[in-house]
DNA sequence: CAGAAGATCTGC
DNA sequence: CAGATCTTCTGC
């Protein structure tokens, strides 16, 4: 198992994105280590994209999008939920990707513990609030680094590269109100994967 | 300063 | 299918 380096995400989002499916996502927590096989992301572009928080330059909340690539972006939505990206491209960028969807794969009883309404392992993760939840991620993980030292990283083990040879679908990104983006093609998915958050 | 929307999830 | 729940941004 090896970590992704800095240069892993000094590219372009839809590179990053592509290329982190079937890649783990670990994160030596307080309650032990817990980690993924990411199997959904989705790219998000910066100022070329509408759909991307970092579409109209930097605010308060985006901060750390518009920092140097490998860290992680968390922010706060709907009143209630948590989701986390992967900080990519160059500084000043502002691009990012957003984990979608993975299937657990260390400290599985710990994410059950985080979520006990949860019957079927199938959705630990599956959805960007949910993987986030499993993982007990949330504010305090805002600008967390991913490289050499960190607690959290991004790393490809001997499955990874079968991931990334199988067939990796293309479809527009879950969530975005029509006119942001909605029919780009940047959402990158395993297709029919059994813990991706739906069909495809 | 008020209003609206939001990269969602859950339970009915 | 609607309710939860509150931060962030925009426009006046």
């Amino acid at each position: 198992m090896r970590r992704l380096p800095r240069a892993f995400y000094a590219r372009d989002a839809l590179e990053v994105a592509r290329d982190l499916i079937g890649c783990l996502f670990l994160f030596d927590g307080p309650e032990g280590r817990v980690g993924v096989r990411l199997v959904e992301v989705e790219a998000y572009r910066g100022s070329i994209d509408p759909g991307s928080h970092g579409y109209r330059g930097m605010t308060a909340r985006t901060t750390v999008m518009f920092g140097p690539p490998g860290r992680l972006y968390v922010y706060f939505t709907y009143g209630m939920h948590w989701c986390a990206n992967v900080v990519c491209g160059s500084t000043g960028q502002a691009a990012a990707v957003l984990l979608r969807a993975g299937e657990p794969v260390e400290g599985i009883e710990a994410m059950r513990a985080r979520r006990p309404a949860i019957r079927d392992d199938r959705l630990l993760a599956a959805g960007p609030a949910r993987l986030t939840q499993a993982m007990g991620i949330d504010k305090s993980q805002n600008g967390a680094s991913l490289l050499r030292g960190g607690v959290m990283w991004f790393a490809e083990d001997e499955l990874t590269k079968g991931y990334r040879r199988a067939e990796i679908a293309e479809t527009p990104r879950i969530g975005l109100g029509s006119g942001k983006g909605d029919e780009l093609p940047w959402r990158f998915v395993v297709p029919g994967h059994p813990y991706a958050s739906r069909r495809s």
